[in-house]
DNA sequence: CAGAAGATCTGC
DNA sequence: CAGATCTTCTGC
């Protein structure tokens, strides 16, 4: 297993999200909880009026204006938590969301965060897999990189199988008309089981 | 300061 | 298919 480093997040978000499929997510906490991720979307700061981003810098989107290899946890709809990683450079908003996984360890962990509920419902879109990953605004703007980050994600020689996978690209979803809706930065294994909607 | 929308999910 | 539920940002 290779952790990602640096270098792979400082992208822009389309290469990013793209190449996070296959790529395993881990989350050390009083557990250990991991998802092979299945599908990923790209949000793109200004180039985007789909992006929390799109209108520059506020205390929300600090994070992703920041460096890249962080994770950026936002709160929706009055009780949903998603998480992106953030890509580009230092002052350009560019990240990743993660939208789906296949669940690998601490399945036991994460029905006890989200119900006695079947492994391809456990991670089957942005809120539920934040909810099994146990993310929150603790981690709102966590390192990914360095010894000490206790998220991080890996390829491993399972991560090449699953990218030789078909992938569709798709446009991307919960957007509104006129907000970007018509872009194709959207990335799902196609027939996953594992992905927010069957594709 | 008020109003509206929101990168969603669940249960009816 | 509607309701839950609350943060964030925009406009006045």
């Amino acid at each position: 297993m290779k952790r990602l480093t640096r270098s792979f997040y400082a992208r822009d978000a389309l290469s990013v999200a793209r190449d996070l499929i296959g790529c395993v997510l881990v989350h050390h906490a009083d557990a250990v909880t991991s998802v092979r991720l299945v599908e990923t979307e790209a949000y793109r700061g200004v180039l985007d009026p789909g992006s929390h981003g799109y209108r520059g810098v506020t205390p929300r989107t600090e994070v992703m204006y920041g460096p890249p290899g962080h994770l950026y946890v936002y709160f929706t709809y009055g009780m949903h938590w998603c998480s992106n990683v953030v890509c580009a450079t230092e002052g350009v908003c560019e990240a990743a969301l993660l939208r789906a996984g296949e669940p690998l360890e601490g399945i036991d962990v994460m029905r006890q965060r989200r119900g006695a509920i079947p492994d391809k419902m456990l991670a089957a879109g942005p809120a539920r897999l934040a909810q099994a990953m146990g993310f929150d605004k603790t981690q709102n703007g966590v390192a990914l990189v360095g010894n000490k980050a206790s998220v991080y994600l890996y390829e491993d020689a399972q991560t090449a199988s699953y990218r030789s996978k078909e992938i569709a690209q798709t446009v991307r979803i919960g957007l509104s008309p006129g907000k970007g809706d018509d872009l194709p930065w959207r990335f799902v294994v196609k027939g996953s089981p594992h992905a927010s909607r069957r594709y």
